[in-house]
DNA sequence: AAAATATTGACACTCCACTGACAAAAAAAG
DNA sequence: CTTTTTTTGTCAGTGGAGTGTCAATATTTT
């Protein structure tokens, strides 16, 4: 679980970054547009390097759409600008820290290297355990009585959002917003399709709905 | 909750520091020396602010020490050189986040704000309690007296609205307004036949009818 | 290409938000 | 104090919104 995700428009600073980052054991998976960006799985990483500016929009929008997932991953900023003003925006916003260009590879190394860390210790909720169901957020394995049980990517997310804070209620939209994210836009209804595919797989009890609302989660 | 150790020898740096962050509405615990820092209770704060050189060791050798306990507080080291050398070493030994002398207080009260929020969740105000009442905004939960009592939507979030600001008239129109919305609007008799349902499930007790105006909530 | 998955739309069904009517209570008027 | 007027309490019936379910279509993956 070394996985970054590079958001870098500047070729020559996207390449030197990332042979550099490999070099030091690290998978980096190097897009040069926002648009890119939006389309992975930000649960697949446990880190973001993100730039300020970038072609197709701001990076800190980006960030602020990352936050407000509440999934937990750490995220680096990079600037051009020597402005405090942004320094301090991108921080408030979110920004888990901030790098201005231009910096040491070495220094960008340490920060990684201390996000990586700290974000470790969240890593190790990586189990979700309930009485006959058992959730593995590291190998994506759902265990129903030490049976497996086979999860879609879309149900395995909707799945972990939930059981993640049991007994919480989800609006629809809060759902539509953490699973599947701000560019995609499908009808609330997908949302109920895949309730009954959870409930299908690991049986009704643990789906609780709540009329006019959205869902719930109970152990 | 927001306790802060400010391990920094110079006078006129640390209380300008103190200052600024008690303004901050940050309480500031300021000590001089590392041997004075050594006798605090670290549990009892939620980040440490700690200078590269002081008069009685290395700050860089109390960082190892917090670390080596383990307690999970992070951090920010400050420090008079430039040399990347000791900012790597730093972060490399522990430190979650670095600063150089000078710097902006802004971007001190950015970092710090990263620290604690990542540090400690600020609890957000999910939970309405009162005598035998407890309600739960995030799980949409009603507990009377350790018992469940079933909400519809409408219910709890007139509910909520009345029982969010206790012993404040609301009138009809601003209920309609706040609970159902701008888009809809049903005669205000509807307010009363939810009242009468919250009343019917709670008691009658907590809620008081104005005459002309519309209800409040008594806790 | 085929297979797996995601999404939409349709239908039936349930439930509850809302209305309207009347009773009861309070306030105002006489 | 009595009567009239206004406001609120109460309840049952209904229409519509919200949901479960499944099949059909779109999309992605293999």
């Amino acid at each position: 679980m070394n996985q970054i995700l590079l958001v870098e428009d500047d070729p020559s600073l996207g390449e030197s970054l990332k042979s550099f980052l490999v070099k030091e054991g690290f998978n980096i998976d190097w897009v040069q547009q926002l648009s890119e960006a939006r389309k992975r799985d930000l649960m697949d990483y446990s880190l973001v390097i993100l730039d300020w500016m970038l072609p197709d929009g701001q990076g800190i929008d980006f960030l602020k759409e990352i936050k407000e997932k509440n999934i937990g991953i750490p995220v680096l900023m990079l600037t051009a600008r020597v402005d405090l003003i942004d320094k301090v925006l991108g921080l408030e916003s979110g920004a888990n820290d901030y790098l201005t260009k231009p910096f040491e590879p070495r220094e960008l190394l340490a920060r990684v290297r201390v996000q990586m860390r700290t974000s470790h210790k969240i890593e190790e909720i990586t189990l979700l355990e309930f009485s006959e169901l058992r959730i593995n957020l590291e190998r994506r394995e759902v265990l129903l009585q030490e049976s497996a049980v086979e999860m879609t990517k879309m149900e395995f997310n909707l799945l972990t959002l939930l059981a993640g804070s049991p007994g919480r209620a989800f609006s629809r939209e809060e759902i539509l917003n953490k699973v599947w994210g701000f560019e995609s836009y499908p009808s609330t209804r997908t949302v109920d399709t895949h309730i009954l595919q959870l409930r299908q797989k690991i049986g009704d009890n643990y789906f609780q709905t709540i009329r006019g609302i959205g869902y719930k989660f109970n152990a």
